[in-house]
DNA sequence: TTCCGACAGTGGGGTCGCAAT
DNA sequence: ATTGCGACCCCACTATCGGAA
């Protein structure tokens, strides 16, 4: 297969909005590639380097590179390059890699150089990532989606699934149940503005932890520890591995959270578990001076029963035979959430939630099966947002489907001296009609423009929606918005009435 | 015919480790 | 020693397609 090929697929893909159609031309594709080829193909037309990290991004790739006239790369000199790319270490490593991307974007033709980049980048833009790409394998194989779908997520590579159900069809997905000891695609939580919203059915409400989602196996005295992303993080949780090996069962599959605590018992921020669990060197030490906790809330397997496909109520009762309560979330069931006093429980549990100091509470149908990578209704999660009134001082150009508006809004708030001080900023939020409106009003206040960064004269306020604030060193003001959001423009509110940095503090229950 | 579930895209901030300065 | 970059944790929200109702 030759690189051209590919680039011109995935810009056909790019090109056209129906997903049936994207899905048919991969579908063509893959149904003509070579088995030999096949992982690296699918791979790259999902939007994934096999190789994962290759230490290249946007700064060694900032300085162009002259195109070949003509085509000539083949797949496998571009996996062979790449796999160059990512073994380079050491002093030189950056200069290394340069020449190697130099030497590969050199023999690429200029469409070619542009699929490379956003490979390399991890920004595709066909609008066909791994879900459309499951499909393509489903229709070149004859294989059902749903058994497809089913057996990547159990085993966590398309690649391998698509190699076999295209060479022995259907009866090859036999191969692909859960195996301890290998990780599989964890389920998801929608977001929820309410409880009440949340429990419609039986179900259960569990405290949400603001830690690292973690997948624990344990295989005999073997025990692996995994990331959302499936990556291998056991060494860095030794006491996790202890507490698995300590659990009566030779064989399991857990699901969970990691966060550190305090002497008394309540979360530590989330930073600080992220440092603690980021840390890969001299772990011992990161374990002593600041240890975590494990809580699980869910059992995919225990010795030789696979559990997915069992309602949550049972999981529930074989996680609770094999874990202790100390090491479990704290849940409460709403069997009838039409019941009487129903609904006042399910409020009292998040207001006790969120006084432990937690996010606030994820609710879980009863009898919901472990959708194992999909972010269903089943778990919905629910946490209290902030909302602030900060004025705009300034917006970014955006990129792809936001070309030529303006986005990124950075925030500001008031100091008691009447300055205003930046806390962050936010795309989210925004429908089209909004960035259309902003690009105009901002343009209209706009007092200098270097092509990425559009200041303006702050006389705009915005309602902003955050989780809460995190310790920043980036911005003046000491503190940021978490996962902050436009609600609305608030042009009837001046300036002179925006939230100071204290107002913010206080709101997000900073002291100050 | 309308509704709604699932996806992809558009980026946010922090932290760590490593290489370059 | 400090700085910049890449990778990876956490993530919200809107537009869109296409199957379900």
């Amino acid at each position: 297969m030759v690189l051209e090929e590919l680039a011109e697929v995935s810009a056909r893909v790019a090109a056209t909005s129906s997903r049936s159609r994207k899905t048919e031309l991969l579908a063509e594709l893959f149904a003509r590639t070579e088995p030999s080829e096949l992982p690296v193909v699918i791979a790259y037309l999902s939007g994934r380097l096999p190789q994962g990290r290759l230490g290249v991004g946007w700064r060694v790739l900032r300085e162009p590179v002259a195109p070949a006239e003509r085509a000539s790369l083949t797949v496998g000199q571009v996996d062979t390059a790449f796999t160059e790319m990512a073994a380079v270490k050491g002093a030189g490593s950056q200069a290394g890699r340069r020449r190697l991307v130099e030497g590969l974007w050199g023999a690429a033709t200029e469409a070619e150089q542009r699929f490379l980049y956003g490979l390399v980048t991890g920004e595709v833009r066909q609008g066909a990532l791994d879900a459309v790409a499951v499909e393509a394998v489903a229709r070149a194989s004859g294989v059902p989606v749903a058994g497809v779908r089913r057996a990547v997520m159990l085993s966590g590579s398309l690649e391998e699934v698509a190699t076999a159900v295209l060479a022995g069809g259907e009866e090859a997905l036999s191969g692909f149940g859960l195996v301890v000891g290998r990780p599989v695609q964890p389920m998801l939580a929608s977001s929820s503005g309410s409880v009440a919203e949340a429990a419609l059915g039986p179900c259960a409400v569990e405290e949400k932890l603001d830690g690292i989602r973690v997948q624990v196996h344990r295989v005999g005295e073997r025990v692996s520890v995994y990331t959302r992303t499936l990556d291998d993080i056991t060494v860095r949780l030794p006491e996790v591995v202890e507490l698995a090996r300590a659990l009566p069962a030779e064989r399991f599959v857990l699901d969970g959270e990691v966060l550190a605590l305090d002497g008394e018992g309540r979360p530590r921020s989330f930073q600080e578990t992220a440092g603690r669990v980021g840390s890969r060197l001299d772990v011992g030490t990161a374990a002593e001076t600041l240890p975590v906790s494990v809580a699980f809330f869910d059992v995919l397997a225990v010795e030789g029963r696979e559990l997915l496909d069992l309602g949550y109520a049972e999981r529930a009762g074989a996680l609770a035979a094999l874990v202790p309560e100390v090491a479990r979330v704290r849940r409460s069931v709403v069997a009838d959430p039409g019941a009487e006093g129903a609904a006042e429980r399910a409020e009292g549990f998040l207001a006790e939630a969120l006084a432990r100091g937690h996010e606030g509470v994820v609710v879980k149908g009863l009898d919901s099966v472990y959708a194992a990578g999909r972010r269903g209704a089943a778990w919905r999660k629910v946490k209290p947002v902030r909302t602030a009134d900060l004025v705009v001082l300034g917006a970014e150009w955006g990129h792809g489907r936001r070309s030529g508006k303006l986005s990124n809004l950075h925030l500001g708030a008031r100091e008691p001296d009447g300055s205003l001080v930046m806390l962050g900023k936010t795309f989210k939020g925004m429908t089209d009609e909004v960035l259309a409106w902003q690009t105009e009003r901002l343009g209209e206040l706009a007092e200098s423009d270097d092509g990425h960064v559009v200041k303006v004269r702050p006389e705009l306020v915005v309602e902003v929606a955050f989780d809460g604030l995190q310790r920043s060193s980036r911005y003046a003001a000491g503190v940021t918005l978490r996962f902050a959001r436009l609600v609305r423009y608030r042009e009837d509110k001046p300036v002179t009435e925006a939230d100071s940095v204290a107002s913010v503090r206080a709101a997000a229950g900073w002291d100050g």
